[in-house]
This record gives structure tokens, C-alpha cells and sequence, in this order.
DNA sequence: TCGGTTGCTGAGATCGGTTGCAATAACACT
DNA sequence: AGTGTTATTGCAACCGATCTCAGCAACCGA
């Protein structure tokens, strides 16, 4: 490859470099037969413009980052895919940051894609404490977030309403004849982990009865010391909602070392709608966000903020997802 | 931020904009007071070199880019954590591309990398037919193989070695007191795959067993399918070794669902090691894979290779992790 | 004191494009 | 034919670094 360069092009079709450049990105810019030949012979020669030197000079790019804290974790990588997809869609080309949960990493890569002049950034929820850290990236470009941000109502976000998600939930078991149902919650400080939670709490005291939590706590062994909780209690709950997917997964798991059956014993729904969960012992039934539709709407809101400065906050709907691992109570 | 660049720091530093890049790039050859003062001065000014430019001129930068085929399948997505942080700790920066098996997206992403000056390139198994677009990648560029790579012994790879880990599920199962074990293929037209099978067939018949493939298909419904053959036989084997992790809990979900209890009926082993496994019901025991090592040598093979021009072939060595899906078989 | 090193810094071309501006061509109209 | 548009294309500066080459000052030995 002699080091394909417009001048290459330029001089193989007879006409200035600038024509060429304008072939590509201003088509109409250049009378049709010009820009044909021009396209035939680089098309010929194997050409492509090299998207560095474009976004050095446009101080624009394509390179659109997604910030997730781990993407070991199904439902970010289910995320990662749709929104890679939406995003090639839109001519754009996704860039997975992966955080680990460390902030500093977060920052990193913040100041990175500034430099790579991104046109602006998806975040997906780790911990609520980016919004600092979104500050200042924010002040150069513009930051959609999957999630909710605390105090910062000037960046947009699209989220899943967690209140009727649990709704559907509870709905479900109760129409299932589940009068008990307990709780086991999610991931870290997250707006949605505490949403669901909340909505549980509400929820449930609304209707009369009594919240009964399993776990509260916020790292991933939730789900286990669900499942121990719910082992000692003299009367525990014929339901369990977990707060999403991979604490489903955990109760179950845990629960079934102790020889407890779901859902024979007892009933289990998780949140988020992983593929996974159709794989699992027994299938999980869960409250199914729309994640490819959150990938697609984190790009367009972005584009509009860009756009028209606006900032729209979008709620979505979740679903329910019938699978094995609900059923009615055991008489 | 008034669009920060060196010539900015070099001004008020009141030096040359060379000074100013040999301090960032090459210390040792500026007085180290000159250097000190501009580092606090960039430091001051909240300054930071543009990757884009720096490619641009060098003709090299730090994006290395990961090809991988889904990023759902939890396999690749613990490879590409461990590689993001083997990419880190030597200061380059990953770079994932999804290819959702797209021979065509795999090229864009190829010469994507190209021009981004990429030093070299990661891909993980997806077919094989790879060897053709990677000779064109190659051309420019060094890629390095998670698999193996036919008929082209110019690329690195790193592989574990699949007979070995093979020949430690049977063990493992053989100590258990299984005499009749299964097989269930995995994905794709892949080395791995053919690999495991064909040390299954081999291990097997070499020992004067007759091998039992349930499923030799190869697309991620095989655990599915095998659950099914499985269940159709008059005299089913005791145990089934899984190509890999998913399809493992694949066939433990249908295996589930007709009523076949694992490991009670039947023992189950997967072959990855993948976290989740842990969280699964009942947990799986499987032929671990050092996926953070396999990261780690990828990216050492690959700088070796563009320094001495060396082409090793690593092949690693899977262990044995037992969990809760294996047990002695029914009498 | 003078030629020869050595160490450090400045100049300016270059990487591969983009873009405002000027120049030329082509066409319309009076 | 003369003048005013309008459509195309060339020119050259610029984006933010890197790097070769040259200049200059301090230092060495004779």
C-alpha cells in the first residue's frame, strides 16, 4: 500500500485535492460526471478517507463512546450491542469504554474522547457520583445518559419506568395468586437499582401489605444473601421479585444449592429481559426493558441535543416476559 | 476550553511548539528544567496531547482493535475485559468491534483500523473464513488470533489446548464413575469447536468407548437440540460434556424443563470457565479457560511480532474448575 | 585561541484532509 | 456585445502534532 493519500487519488483522476475531498463529503458540491470519475478511480486505487484526518480538521468525529462499568455484565453487553447497531446505523462508530467502576478510568476516557472529538457520549449507569465528572466532559460536548442524573436535569436521558416495571411484576405474581412477595435488590448506587426498590416499597404498602426486603444490599452477592435470608424465615415470602436479571439468576442458583425448586417452592421474577434468561434453570421470567429501543433513543437524543440544544428526558415502557420461573403458590 | 493546543502551551511556556512535544514525547531529550516548567505549565493549563494528530504524524497510534463476533456471548465478553485491561496496563487503548458475524462489517472494521494506524489487531474466533480479509488486514498491519488459523502459519495465535481440556472433563467424569458420556458441539464453524469434538471423538474411541454425539450441529440452539436427542434415547448417557459454557446451559435449561434434573440424572460439565457459571442453577462445573492470561499473551505476541517479527504459536493449558453440576451418575 | 564535540532548542516541512476565497467558465438577459 | 449570475474548480492556509536539519552555546583538548 504506498500510503493511499487524497494527493494519490487527486493526481490519478487530474484534478486538485480539494475536488476529491469534496467528491466525498460535499457530493453536490461538484459537478456529477467530476465526482463519478473521481469515485471510479478511487474506488479503483482502494481508497478511503482517513477518519483521523477528517475529525483533526473538522473537529468533528464519528466516534461515539458508550461508558459502561463492565461489560461482563449481560445487560451492558446487550446494550453495547444495540447501541453499536444503532449507532452504525447513523453512520457513526461505537467505541466501548469500559470502566471497571473506577472513576478515574471514567475521567480517562472522558478526556480521550474530548480529544478524539467525539460529538458526544452514551454513559450507562455505574455509579451516581459521574455526574461531577459529566460536568466538565459536558462542557465541550454533549453526554446522554441511560439513567437518571441527580441534580442535572441539562443532560438527557432515557430510562425504563421502574415504577411500572415492579407494577407488571407484582401484577403478575399476584394475578399467579402470590399474596407474599419478597424483594432482593440490585447493583451499587445506581438511580434504577433505588427506583425499583422504591417502587417496591411504595407498591406493596400501597396495596395493603407488607414489604418484605431480602437484601438490600448493593454489590452483586445480593442474590445470595437473598436466598439465605429467605432460608430462615419461618414464614417466607411464595414470591420474589430480584431487582434484575443477574440477582434473579444469583437467588435461584443459590436457593436450588439449598434444595429449594423455583418454581415449584417458590416463584421468581427478575428485571431487564436478558436473552440469558431464556437459558436459564428454569427460564426466567422477567420485566423486559427494550434495549435496543434505549440504544436507538440514546443516539437520537443525542443528535437533537446537538441539534437544537434541546434536553429531553424520555421514559420508557418495560414489558412482561413470561418464562418458567414464575407459576402459581405451592397449596 | 480555548481549543488547547501545543502551540498554546508552547507560547506560554515561551518555547517552541517542538520543545513542547519532545518534552511530552521524548524526556531525555530536553534539559530536564525545560521540561519540568512545560510539563507544569500543560499541567496548569489542564493540557493533553490529541491522539488524532499524534497518529496522524507518526503513522501509528495506541487503538487496538478487538474483533469479536457478539458481545452477548459472555465468553467474549470476559475476553474483552481482561484484554481491556491488558490493552491499559501498556498503555494502549482497546477498541471493540462487533461484527454480529458480519464478514462485511469484519472488513470495514479491518480497514477501519487500518486507517486509524492501528499497530496491530486482536480477533477472536468467529469463523474461519477470517484468513482471507486478515491477509489483506495483515498486509499493513499484524493481527494476532485468539484460535487457530488454517493454513497460514504467518499469523501468531493463542490457543488452549482443547485435547487437554478434553481429556480433563473425561477424567473428572471418568473419576465420578461415568462410563457413558455425551457430547454436544458448539458454535460455528470455528477451530475450538471442531477441536473439542474432535478430541472428544478421539478420547473416546482411544479408550475403547463408543462416542455419543447428541448434537454436532452448530449454531446455538446444539444444547437445545442435544437436551432433545438425549431425552429420545433408550439408553442415555450418564454424562454430557458441553462444547462450551452456553450451550452447557443450554442443555441443562431444556434438559430442565423435560423434567431431567442435573446433576441428579444426569451430570453436566461446560468447557470456558465463564463467571456466570457460578450463578447458574446448578452451578457448572467446566474446563476453565485462562481467558485474563490469553489476553495478556495476545497483546505480548503481537508487540513481539511487530519488534522481531516472530510468529509464535502459544498454545495454554485449561483446568479443571468443579462446581455443582457434576456428581456421580445414578444407580 | 581554534577546530571538534556534545546538548538543547528553533525552523519549517509534513501527515491527510477541509474550507473560505478567488478565478474561470458557462449561461441568461438586455 | 456587455454585464450579471451561477456552477465548478483551484489555491493555500489550517487542524495539532512529529521530526529532520540546522544553529548556537558551552565544553574539551591541543
Amino acid at each position: 500500500m504506498p500510503d493511499l493519500s487524497i494527493d494519490v487519488v487527486a493526481k490519478a483522476a487530474g484534478v486538485h485535492r480539494s475536488t476529491v475531498s469534496r467528491a466525498f463529503s460535499r457530493p453536490e458540491a461538484v459537478k456529477s460526471e467530476t465526482r463519478e470519475h473521481i469515485l471510479r478511480v478511487a474506488e479503483g486505487l482502494g481508497y478511503t478517507m482517513s477518519p483521523l484526518a477528517q475529525a483533526l480538521r473538522r473537529k468533528t468525529s464519528t466516534f461515539i463512546p458508550l461508558i459502561v462499568p463492565d461489560i461482563t455484565n449481560p445487560f451492558f453487553a446487550e446494550l453495547a450491542k444495540a447501541m453499536t447497531q444503532a449507532a452504525d446505523d447513523r453512520g457513526y462508530q461505537l467505541l466501548l469504554c469500559v470502566t471497571n467502576g473506577d472513576p478515574a478510568k471514567t475521567d480517562g476516557y472522558f478526556t480521550a474522547m474530548q480529544a478524539m472529538y467525539a460529538p458526544f457520549g452514551i454513559v450507562a449507569p455505574s455509579t451516581k457520583v459521574d455526574s461531577e465528572a459529566m460536568k466538565r466532559f459536558a462542557f465541550g460536548h454533549k453526554v446522554v445518559v441511560i439513567d437518571r442524573v441527580e441534580g442535572d436535569a441539562s443532560v438527557p436521558t432515557v430510562t425504563v419506568d421502574s415504577r411500572q416495571g415492579i407494577t407488571i411484576a407484582l401484577d403478575h405474581l399476584r394475578g399467579l395468586g402470590h399474596t407474599s412477595i419478597g424483594y432482593v435488590s440490585g447493583i451499587a448506587g445506581t438511580h434504577t437499582a433505588q427506583d425499583r426498590m422504591d417502587a417496591y416499597l411504595q407498591l406493596t404498602a400501597l396495596s395493603g401489605g407488607t414489604p418484605i426486603v431480602l437484601d438490600s444490599g448493593s454489590d452483586l452477592d445480593a442474590g445470595t444473601r437473598g436466598a439465605e435470608h429467605f432460608l430462615q424465615m419461618d414464614n417466607p415470602p411464595t414470591a420474589i421479585i430480584a431487582a434484575n436479571d443477574m440477582v434473579a439468576f444469583a437467588v435461584i442458583s443459590a436457593l436450588g444449592q439449598r434444595g429449594v425448586r423455583v418454581p415449584e417452592d417458590v416463584s421468581v421474577i427478575g428485571f431487564d429481559g436478558l436473552a440469558l434468561g431464556a437459558r436459564f434453570n428454569p427460564p426466567l421470567t422477567t420485566v423486559r426493558q427494550p434495549i435496543a429501543d434505549m440504544g436507538d433513543i440514546a443516539i437520537e437524543l443525542a443528535e437533537k441535543q446537538n441539534i437544537d440544544g434541546s434536553v429531553d428526558h424520555i421514559v420508557l415502557e418495560p414489558q412482561l416476559l413470561v418464562r418458567g420461573s414464575t407459576s402459581g403458590p405451592r397449596k
